[in-house]
RNA sequence: GUGGGUGUAGCUCAGUAGGCAGAGCACCGGGUUGUGGCCCCGGCGGUCGAGGGUUCAAAUCCCUUCACUCACCCCA
């Protein structure tokens, strides 16, 4: 028997209604703000990766899909999607008709990690980018879509942590003055946080081991070090998110793992989540764009973890369930080849028709139509054809009426059509 | 890549002094010769993850292997 290759997942009937729910809502809303699709390919040369984010990154290093194609060229199921995105804008030149955009993109990403909770190897991340605009707003803005998002789905146990990491300005005066504060305390860390010591010292305020987290207590903080400009743009950033009246909590060991960013940073975690409990992360980039080749222009974005914002609304899935508004159990071969007519004009009329094909007994059907849902059950059967009309019944409320044959249809359709509006 | 846990029916899981593979749910049928949910009865369904070994006898003991899972690493 085939299996799923590891890490990776179906998703079941059971689950796609909730899923297709939350793209809908996360779409409206994205456009609400001023947002367009963009759709990519999950295909890119590896190099644009390897130069966005980060050569040295565990993520380009060991964790990509990446092989050679028939033609010599080396290509990678893309890891993440900003790096596309930036891709796309700078080789259609979107910015030359007008630089401000804001795009999103919804689809799958690839990294080859070891799965667990929270964590695929193929998983869904739902994109928005914002280029060509400095302003601290626009930051606010997207965090303010983001949260506004996780509002609409009702969730709760949510935070939202922000940081900033500087510019090329000031942040590689701040990792100086780790590196020399690090220097002489090296047998308080951990052998990781050694190791990051050299490849990505900021990566330190980010280990879970306890004496770690307390050797840097007296670290200094980056929010401390910041350049004029970007302590003003982090001010601003919070002053907007005030007055949206977002709570957040000021996080200096907040880190990113890709190597672009720049200045706001953001992440929203999750407390019902396990160990992977960030369900969306983001921040501005503004060296982006010029690095893969692109003008001077700067950008912010954000992912949403899908997979794991599914992981929190389990149990709503059933909710989303389409049902059907109507079960025909015909009784008999003659009922059922008037049944199935009915069934394919009631659908041309939106009604959402089921029948049974294996002329079982009308109470396996009845079983049927409710286990399925079905709001109203048509029963039909020799007798109704002889007497020229079929029996209705309102699965909820147990009425029952009889529709005369001449025009089921159209009468089916009245009488169904304007109760079906909440019924799933 | 590293460490822990778990693999028995479609699902959730019982089942060790080694002795005929079980329950609940789900599914199908019946109890009601034409009316669903509750109840009752019956039925369907398993190479006990895989391979090897010990034994008269292995789901159970031993070895190997695979998968799943949680955590580390890394990250959305």
């Amino acid at each position: 028997m085939f299996k799923l290759v590891r890490g990776f997942k179906d998703i079941l009937p059971a689950d796609t209604a909730l899923w297709q729910h939350v793209e809908g809502i996360v779409r409206e809303l994205l456009e609400d703000f001023g947002f367009s699709e963009l759709r990519i390919p999950i295909l890119e040369q590896t190099e644009l990766f390897a130069r966005s984010i980060g050569a040295s990154t565990d993520i380009v290093e060991k964790e990509m899909y990446t092989f050679t194609d028939r033609g010599g060229a080396s290509l990678t199921l893309r890891p993440e999607a900003t790096a596309s995105v930036v891709r796309s804008y700078i080789e259609h030149q979107l910015y030359a008709k007008d630089p401000v955009r804001k795009l999103y993109t919804i689809g799958p990403m690839f990294r080859r990690e070891r799965p667990q909770k929270g964590r695929y190897r193929q998983f869904y991340q739902i994109n928005a980018e914002v280029f060509g605009l400095h302003d601290p707003r626009v930051d606010a803005e997207l965090i303010l879509l983001l949260m506004t998002f996780i509002d609409r789905l009702e969730l709760s146990g949510i935070m939202l942590h922000i940081n900033s990491l500087g510019c090329p300005e000031c942040r590689p005066r701040f990792k100086d003055a780790l590196k020399s504060f690090l220097a002489g305390r090296s047998e308080q860390f951990c052998s990781d946080c050694l190791r990051r010591r050299h490849e990505n010292p900021l990566r330190i305020f980010d280990c879970k081991v306890p004496a770690c987290k307390e050797a840097t207590m007296e670290a200094p903080s980056i929010l401390d070090d910041l350049c004029e400009a970007c302590r003003a743009h982090f001010e601003n950033v919070k002053r907007s998110l005030d007055g949206f009246e977002i709570p957040y909590q000021i996080n200096h060991r907040l880190v990113r793992g890709l190597d672009y960013y720049t200045r706001t940073t953001f992440e929203v975690l999750a407390d019902a989540l396990g160990a992977q409990d960030a369900v969306a992360g983001g921040g501005r980039y503004d060296g982006l764009v010029k690095a893969l080749g692109g003008p001077d222009q700067p950008g912010v974005g954000f992912a949403i973890g899908v997979d794991r914002l599914m992981e929190l609304l389990a149990g709503r899935a059933q909710s989303f369930q389409k049902r059907p508004h109507l079960y025909i159990a015909a009784l008999g071969p003659n009922t059922q080849e008037r049944a199935f007519e009915w069934v394919q004009d009631l659908r041309k009329n939106k009604v959402r028709t089921e029948m049974d094909f294996q002329d079982r007994s009308l109470k396996s059907q009845m079983r049927r139509a409710n286990k399925l849902g079905a709001g109203y059950a048509l029963i039909v059967g020799e007798r109704e054809l002889d007497e020229g009309a079929a029996v209705l019944r309102n699965m909820t409320t147990k009425e029952e009426e009889g529709i005369p044959l001449d025009d089921l249809v159209g009468l089916v359709v009245k009488k169904i059509k304007p109760s079906t509006a909440g019924s799933r």
